[in-house]
DNA sequence: ATCGCAATGTTGCCCATGTCAACATCTAAA
DNA sequence: TTTAGATGTTGACATGGGCAACATTGCGAT
């Protein structure tokens, strides 16, 4: 082989990009480089890709697959009680983001135009999805006239995420943040079975 | 006038820098863009500012002042109630991110080194001391053993904003968001009351 | 088998940007 | 008034995104 065409580029690019983009910011991030990575010229990545933002949008939408599995893998590994899966789910969700800080700004703060993007937005809502799920088996059954409360509990665990990346984590604070999680989480259920939505 | 020294060059190219940068992303953001709306030579910005990113630095840093002037003007202009005062703040901060998406992201996902900028360090901390001032008159008295609570809500509200900013509202979005702001604080606080931290 | 075409890579180019260096102009202090 | 420092300007360089023209390859119709 080692032949003028590469076999599966697409997929190689995918991977450099991954690598690059957890080596630096998202907004280092070039195509350029990525191409290198590859070993392959610097118009290569354009027979596979519109242009840096298209790549970016699969990256987004791959590490989305990934969050999902990884908060999947979270509550696999916990206690049967609803409770303790909803935490496990949380703090999957925070370290995710902790450990894939610049992928994460790609999922959340990329500039593409999502109607063009139909996987990822479907891979957007199944995120929201799963966590509504293990939100209903915490909640007195009929408790959920609306949505609010699964975007409650997403938006807070996303908050402390996004807080914990911006601000520049100590090795200590990690701890902190899953406490913080914890605290989240008890906290809204508590709040949820005494509040009327 | 109209001479070779511009006077207050340095207030000029910052108040261009927040014009651009509300018309385009911060990735876009381009330093010899707001140099010629300052008419003014590509060059000139490095007399006052390092670099691109000591500029987004300065931008940011301003961003928090007012950021923080915004809830301040939000809590003046609700009623005396704690609870209310508190969502009044909690409603300002969304407002203000929905307003500001690009600062607002230039808040918090700037890659400049925090421990250079003092003043930002400052108005960053300011923002949680003012919400966790709020949070208190809410809670009953001496039942503060920690930070968490004040981070909880916070975390909550600017996660709410967040993803706010990341889905492209439409109009009637807003409504929305706002309601879901005021569950926040409601659950949140019901929460607090009856959770050990 | 072969011819031809579409897919995939490559090279070369253009323009914009961030930043450095050298030079120009102004202002204020001595 | 002179002159040094501050402030702007011009020019240059390296790098990046993206287009166009060309090269190579593999595959399907004949």
């Amino acid at each position: 082989m080692d032949s003028y065409h590469h076999g599966n580029l697409r997929a190689a690019l995918l991977k450099a990009a991954f690598q690059l983009i957890g080596k630096i910011g998202p907004e280092a991030f070039t195509l350029r480089e990525v191409a290198r990575r590859a070993g392959v010229s610097h118009n290569a990545p354009y027979r596979h890709f519109k242009g840096k933002e298209d790549l970016l949008a699969a990256l987004a939408t791959d590490s989305f697959r990934q969050l999902n599995e990884a908060v999947i893998r979270g509550i696999a590994g916990a206690v049967e009680a609803p409770v303790e899966r909803l935490r496990a789910a949380a703090r999957a969700y925070l370290h995710f983001g902790l450990a894939n800080r610049a992928r994460f700004q790609a999922m959340f703060h990329s500039t593409f135009d999502r109607q063009e993007y139909a996987d990822y937005v479907a891979n957007y809502s199944a995120a929201l999805t799963l966590l509504d799920g293990l939100l209903v088996e915490c909640l007195p059954p009929g408790a959920l006239p609306s949505e609010i409360p699964g975007q409650l509990v997403w938006a807070s665990i996303h908050g402390i995420t996004e807080l914990g990346i911006a601000a520049r984590l100590e090795d200590g604070d990690r701890e902190r943040l899953l406490l913080l999680v914890d605290a989240a989480v008890d906290t809204l259920l508590k709040g949820l079975q005494h509040v009327r939505m």
